[in-house]
DNA sequence: CTCGTGACGGTTGAA
DNA sequence: AGTTCAACCGTCACG
């Protein structure tokens, strides 16, 4: 009932949007899923990215453009002018963007309008930052990891073979009391039914299975490898690995987004953010071109991420540059407070403004304390767990929404302040 | 006006 | 190689 016919793409492109997009977001892709950082900075998950990957290359906006391969579909715009691939998740330098203005005291209506992202969006991003810590969209595709793996097999066979007679349900509660599986992995009496028909059926044999393939996966890993949500593997959060450098990609990649935030990286993506808004107008400027120019962005900023290493350091600059740009914070308080009109979606430049942000979360991994708070921290103390920096945000959280709220006609009075906070804030509570 | 929620159409990747 | 399935996505509209 409820969705109309509109239904989600909104408006259907006057472009042609049907083919497979290219994934414009490969950059939002990357980061996204599973480790982002991790994929970017080296560690490139194999096929998963591979289509993903790829296209970086491919569908530089202008060939996008370029209408070459004729339909390279690539957006839609929804609503509010604000562009998205059907299917894929925003690009995580706007979910970044997206936390940080949370956290600013924004409110999630303001910030769907700045970043022409529907509320919902908003609102899911949002409350899964709060129960996860992550901005980082779920894994997508593919299977859960299995959990009929070639151990649980051999035991269920084990079990049958002992006692003909036993029942799937059985099976799992030994499965379960020998410590073959957990209450997580333990598979469902359909499955082992299903093996038993399927795998077992035939007991006779010995299972090529066994030895073939035999997925890393340990029982023990269960989702989180896959989907992993930013848990800071408690071990992590020390800070220890991860903390020190988002270069690497281990695990501390895909956590990181969030954790990292710098602080100052925080700072800086908000900065960046607002450039990127700020420059890129540029939406507004051509809307026709919008995609285009966002796609740049999503390549430009995947590219960035490629380059592990060296990306990072590409990222810097812009990031610095961003930063000196922001100086002038005020203007981006005042835009955050004034709200810019719908054009404020940067639709081209922001790669640039992203790289560095996307860089930032990388990078930076300081403080960001998901040590203890780790992603599920409830709701409330979300915000609140980031502990340095996100507490400062959290101040600022009043503050700023203060600001939010009042969006006095003069975005310049409050504005700056808020900004200058936000400088400080990596450490306001601490620092200043 | 906000915001949470569910349906929908879509993409992805493992099986 | 192609299909199926289940996971996720963002948008939209409702309440």
């Amino acid at each position: 009932m409820r969705g109309a016919p509109l239904r989600g793409s909104s408006a259907p492109l006057p472009t042609p949007s049907r083919t497979q997009a290219v994934c414009p977001w490969t950059p939002s892709c990357l980061g996204t899923h599973r480790s982002p950082l991790e994929v970017r900075l080296g560690a490139v998950p194999r096929s998963a990215w591979g289509p993903l990957a790829n296209p970086p290359g491919v569908f530089s906006p202008g060939s996008l453009l370029s209408g070459a391969s004729a339909e390279q579909t690539y957006g839609e715009v929804n609503q509010l002018g604000g562009v998205f691939v059907n299917g894929r998740p925003l690009p995580n330098a706007i979910r970044l963007r997206i936390v940080e203005l949370a956290q600013l005291g924004i409110r999630p209506c303001d910030i769907s309008r700045q970043l022409r992202v529907s509320h919902g969006c908003v609102s899911k991003i949002l409350a899964r930052y709060n129960e996860t810590g992550s901005i980082l969209p779920g894994a997508i595709g593919g299977s859960k990891p299995r959990v009929t793996t070639p151990n649980v097999v051999k035991h269920i066979r084990d079990y049958k073979q002992g006692d003909p007679g036993i029942f799937a349900w059985e099976i799992r509660d030994r499965l379960l009391a020998d410590g073959v599986c957990d209450k997580y992995n333990v598979p469902s009496v359909s499955s082992i039914s299903r093996i038993l028909r399927n795998k077992i059926g035939s007991l006779a044999q010995p299972g090529p299975y066994e030895a073939s393939k035999q997925p890393p996966s340990q029982p023990t890993l269960p989702y989180n490898h896959i989907y992993q949500y930013p848990y800071p593997s408690p071990v992590s959060p020390t800070g220890a690995k991860m903390g020190s450098h988002p270069g690497v990609p281990g695990t501390a990649g895909h956590v990181s987004i969030p954790r990292s935030w710098p602080s100052a990286h925080s700072v800086s993506n908000i900065l960046g953010i607002r450039t990127f808004m700020e420059q890129t107008g540029a939406l507004a400027g051509s809307e026709g071109t919008t995609y285009s120019p966002k796609m740049e962005d999503w390549a430009a900023v995947n590219r960035t991420a490629f380059p592990a290493t060296p990306a990072v350091n590409g990222l810097e600059k812009p990031a610095l540059e961003a930063d000196i740009k922001y100086t002038q914070s005020a203007s981006t308080l005042s835009a955050v407070g004034g709200f810019l009109p719908a054009c404020a979606y940067p639709a081209s430049n922001q790669h640039g403004v992203y790289s560095a942000p996307g860089g930032g979360y990388l990078a930076p991994g300081p403080p960001w304390p998901p040590a203890q708070g780790p992603p599920l921290a409830p709701p409330g103390a979300g915000v609140a767990v980031h502990g340095g920096e996100l507490a400062a945000a959290m101040t600022f959280k009043h503050p700023s929404r203060e600001v939010a709220d009042r969006k006095p006609p003069s975005p310049g009075s409050k504005a700056p302040d808020a900004l200058s906070s936000l400088h400080g804030l990596p450490i306001p509570a601490s620092t200043s």
